[in-house]
RNA sequence: GGACGGUUAGCUCAGCUGGUUAGAGCGUCGCAUUUACACUGCGAAGGUCAUAGGUUCGAAUCCUAUACCGUCCACCA
């Protein structure tokens, strides 16, 4: 009875007849979901598969209502990760980035890059998504650099883009300059320092900053301190005696410690502001690998804690430290490896995006983009309003390379080499730089404008603006608001129409998953043990925008039981349908219905009504459980058991619901409800070309 | 310090444009049947909807406060 035996089965007959194809050309209407693309770091996990799930929902819903759906998959080059993973699996066969140099490094890196593509790609289809993988794109692919390069070259002539020595987050363990959003803290417990600094005592947790201090600094209201304002000292340090001034700045808490400061333009935000108020001199202490510079004269060359904890005993015995007490507060840390990263100054690129962001406040301000759930417009808006200007460049190797060329003092922006003798500078770019255009360079984005060899067909016309985009809210700053920002910018237009935000699944401590807990549960046991369809049933009741759900392998299990059992119920319903049906010629449906007959119609018409409004509103959890009690408790327990005393006159109204909800359910269980159609006498080639019922 | 979310059955969660006895899944207990389906059917137990006030004819749902949990932002030298 059943034509597939397998759900890959059914997956390629549906690639076979290009049922997940956009058509450009079409007269329907258009409908264009944008997938994350995720990082090209190795497996999907649960987050992925319930963010697929959704998405391919919405997809399926969108075609079967008659929409010409664009469900565009991507991956994501994830510089900073991707460069770490690769890393350690090159170090595993004892290589390096110092054995083998640039191009070879970025040689093997697309063979490792083809690798991890084909473990998501392989997920991506195992979880059903529909896709259309002919437009399939990847961010370091040639119609994205150019694409990339563009967006610089625009921000460049429009003086937005700077270059020079700023105070920047650095992590010294990926030895590159990170953004704030890429920065977490940590609650440590470490001590708080109390320093003599000539006549003045001041207190720091960073008593290795020492040899970078330039100045003193305390509050201009500070009475206490009123006299020592514009005078100098003469202080006593570990590199013998050295003068310093006192200056008055309002960002000093006279209630902190002693109410003075030591000021550290080189390795403290604060520190560098002040500086720059008071024309002080910047030293640096801490060099790019978080090791001491010559300045901590005999410390030069340890670590950033192991230098603190050897010049204690200096800074007691010379009567320096004069106390010391426990403290609790918190600690920046590197996002990705969790290493402490150190502010310092280096030579980086930026973009200046105040006005850019000032425009994107603005189009949020008119609800261009309805925000699932609604609280993350103003979440958006206030990050906006205090956005620093974005530190574009990364000190890595896999990336969009900076398309900036040197000869001497001259500077030319260029995607290729000027010519010879030029230079091209070393950094990357962010790779946020490059996924904030995600919603244009997918689409063939410039391709109106240029003529070159790359033939790019160019989509935008058509399906930008994107009606549907989904993210986990982690990422609502670093990629969120870049597409918005940068989105605007370029077309003054919304990137997204809905920007739905998911929750976090977390598991029963509410912790999040990751790897060093090895708390993680994998997408593919649950698929191996409950099927594709139950575990993303399971998903769906966990899709509610913006709420986080805990789980363990044991309530997901549950869940995926108890939606593996439906699936159950279905086949054994379709077989009491149509295989065990008692006659061949089956009445039409007559007018004088019988009143179960009306009964179930009825119950059927306002459940399609209610799944319709559901899935419009992307709620798709309530869709979900509507079908589900509609199916098991209305149709089978109630009407299939009243029409077996009248099983023949029933036939009709039978086939006519089974099919109807099996038209309803296949956004939420494609290939159970592929396989039930596909049974129906009379059917279209696929479900996917069925007409939603309303 | 600022913003936001949560607190409902043993567990995980729905419900919250206020309106009859507050729902689901899993779990528990009882009964039934070998049935399209035991990956079943029927039924039961189990909740002062965090707490205290308020609005209302009526509040799990709206308002105020409190407690606890969580997230995000800022970051205190």
């Amino acid at each position: 009875m059943n034509k597939f035996k397998k759900e890959s089965e059914i997956y390629e007959f549906w690639e076979k007849e290009k049922l997940f194809s956009a058509d450009p050309n079409s007269n329907k209407k258009k409908y264009s979901l944008l997938i994350p693309p995720p990082n090209l770091t190795g497996e999907l996990h649960l987050g992925h598969a319930m963010q697929h799930s959704i998405l391919d929902a919405v997809a399926r819903f969108r075609r079967l209502q008659g929409f010409d759906v664009l469900l565009l998959p991507g991956v994501d080059h994830a510089g900073i990760q991707f460069e770490s993973t690769f890393d350690k699996h090159l170090a595993k066969q004892g290589l390096s980035k110092q054995k083998l140099g640039r191009e070879k490094w970025l040689e093997l890196a697309w063979k490792f890059k083809d690798e991890i593509y084909k473990s998501l790609s392989g997920s991506w289809r195992m979880m059903g998504l529909s896709a259309d993988w002919s437009r399939e794109v990847f961010t370091l692919e040639e119609k994205c650099q150019r694409a990339v390069f563009e967006e610089f070259k625009t921000y460049y002539d429009a003086g937005l883009i700077y270059k020079g020595p700023y105070i920047v987050q650095w992590c010294p363990r990926d030895r590159t300059a990170i953004e704030d959003v890429e920065v977490e803290y940590e609650e440590r417990k470490e001590k708080l320092y109390y320093l003599k600094y000539g006549p003045l005592t001041l207190a720091t947790v960073r008593p290795e900053t020492k040899f970078g201090d330039t100045a003193m600094a305390v509050n201009p209201k500070d009475k206490r301190y009123k006299d020592y304002v514009g005078k100098e000292f003469e202080i006593e340090t570990l590199n013998g005696k050295k003068k310093m001034r006192v200056v008055a700045d309002d960002v000093v808490d006279p209630d902190f410690g002693t109410g003075v400061i030591k000021v550290t333009p080189g390795h403290d935000f604060i520190d560098y502001e002040i500086g720059k108020r008071h024309n002080l001199p910047i030293i640096n202490v801490i060099n790019k690998e978080g090791r001491l510079t010559d300045a901590a004269g005999k410390y030069a060359g340890m670590k950033v804690t192991e230098a603190r904890e050897a010049m204690i005993p200096e800074l007691k015995e010379k009567g320096i430290l004069v106390k010391e007490e426990d403290y609790v507060h918190n600690v920046a840390v590197c996002e990705r490896c969790k290493s402490v990263v150190e502010p310092i100054i280096s030579e980086e690129w930026f973009v200046k995006v105040e006005e850019i962001a000032k425009e994107a406040i603005q189009l949020i301000n008119k609800d261009a983009i309805k925000f699932l759930p609604g609280n993350y417009k103003k979440i958006l808006i206030e990050w906006l309003k205090g956005i620093h200007d974005w530190c574009i460049s990364r000190s890595l190797w896999w990336g969009h390379r900076i398309p900036v060329w040197y000869r001497g003092k001259e500077i030319k922006v260029s995607l290729k080499s000027p010519g010879v003798g030029w230079k091209q500078d070393e950094q990357v770019l962010d790779t946020w730089f490059s996924s904030g255009l995600w919603p244009l360079s997918t689409l063939g984005w410039l391709n109106k404008v240029e003529s070159g060899k790359l033939k790019v067909e160019n989509l935008l016309d058509r399906y930008f603006p994107w009606d549907f985009e989904i993210s986990a809210p982690e990422i609502k700053f670093l990629w969120i608001a870049r597409m918005i920002m940068i989105s605007n910018y370029f077309t003054k237009m919304e990137p997204f129409k809905t920007m739905f935000f998911h929750g976090m699944l977390r598991d029963l401590q509410g912790r999040k998953f990751s790897k060093s807990l090895g708390n993680g549960i994998e997408p593919g046991y649950l698929i191996g043990q409950w099927g594709v369809d139950a575990t993303r049933m399971a998903l769906y009741t966990y899709s509610i925008p913006g709420r986080d759900g805990r789980v363990s392998k044991q309530t997901l299990d549950e869940r995926g039981k108890n939606f593996r059992n439906f699936a159950t119920k279905i086949r054994n319903i379709a077989r009491f349908v149509i295989e065990l049906r008692t006659t061949d010629n089956r009445l039409p449906t007559t007018d004088n219905r019988h009143k179960d007959d009306i009964w179930i119609q009825d119950k059927l018409e306002r459940l399609v009504a209610r799944v319709t409004k559901n899935l419009e509103s992307l709620e798709l959890h309530l869709a979900v459980e509507d079908i589900y009690n509609f199916v098991w408790h209305d149709f089978a327990d109630k009407y299939i058991e009243k029409s077996k005393t009248s099983r023949e006159e029933a036939q009709a109204t039978l086939e006519y619901v089974l099919k109807q909800v099996m038209i309803i359910l296949h956004p939420f269980m494609p290939f159970l409800t592929e396989e039930i159609y596909q049974q129906f006498d009379v059917h279209r080639k696929s479900i996917m070309l069925e007409k939603w019922p309303l």
